[in-house]
DNA sequence: CTAACATAGTGGACGTGTCATCTATTCCCA
DNA sequence: TGGGAATAGATGACACGTCCACTATGTTAG
């Protein structure tokens, strides 16, 4: 095992106040929505995804493109989300082991409560507090990392027996 | 309800991007450690805040304190890592109520072995990506937040009847 | 054409995290 | 000093997320 070197100060100072943050601010959107609404977090965001669209449908696999989830995840979540009447599940034509998730009125219309209170929320904790200058440092240094990790994972599908 | 001003696009990217760097980043710490180690990320955290410490021991409320949890997830998750041997508690003298979480031999063992690879992903993922003011940039921002985060959280307990 | 491979989605098992609730103890002040 | 409030911790119920294994369908190369 090669020496490895732990992190100077103001490396640990970035690392540490980065995880707090991001843990602190989740629970606070999430306990604000749960409080102010009936959708958890995960709900919000997939009911967001769908309206993006149209027609408000997506096929599972872009949705979970969309959000950045795994394929089960989203499967899991869609499952408890249909059982509360928030999407429905729709077969596809053209592909038949395909699904589609569509919105439903009732979604829709929780959605639009949960909205404002949730975007208020974000922007009391997160986005009003920082300058422009911030906002563009915070994006470049995500997207930057965010490449970083993309260009390491096709390494796994190359590695063939 | 008054009107709410959704994100700018500045402010959308800034916040999309930061969701979605802490989403991948904290899978692939995990996914590093189950891989490496027979320990999960919370798990390790908990180890490092114990060694932290000259005798190896924390009261479970300190623990909670030094990790952002809440005393309910410590006090869970200290029972499990106590069933699988990585820590011990033991009855608190000084306040009967109180029990001190210790960090056991193999504890110290298995922190030792995942501790190389953890570090080195850390850096290989995030840290030695970022300049010296860009790390300095987003501890300041998440500082900040956490200080409004703070700021705004005693007035539930001065809500009184 | 068909055999191998890739992809869409499901579902169970399990670890994790939150909330609410409960007991026991300690603190505090009238 | 006695009694109410705060605190330490445990616990049960439940939502969430990952891993893995599985089915079914689509794609492609020989």
């Amino acid at each position: 095992m090669e020496r490895v070197e732990w992190l100077t100060e103001r490396e640990e100072r970035a690392w540490r106040a980065l995880q707090f943050m991001q843990m602190r601010l989740d629970g606070e959107l999430a306990r604000q929505l749960a409080t102010d609404s009936a959708l958890s977090y995960p709900d919000y965001r997939v009911l967001v995804a769908l309206t993006d669209r149209p027609d408000g449908r997506l096929r599972l696999f872009e949705l979970a493109a969309v959000l950045g989830w795994e394929k089960s995840r989203a499967s899991h979540h869609v499952a408890r989300m249909t059982s509360r009447g928030l999407v429905d599940k729709e077969p596809c034509d053209d592909d038949r082991r395909g699904a589609f998730v569509v919105i439903t009125e009732r979604g829709r219309r929780e959605l639009a409560d949960a909205a404002p209170g949730h975007v208020a929320t974000v922007r009391r904790l997160f986005v009003d507090l920082l300058s422009d200058d911030q906002l563009d440092s915070i994006a470049d240094v995500a997207e930057s990392v965010l490449a970083n990790l993309v260009r390491r994972e096709p390494a796994a599908s190359r590695m063939r027996l």
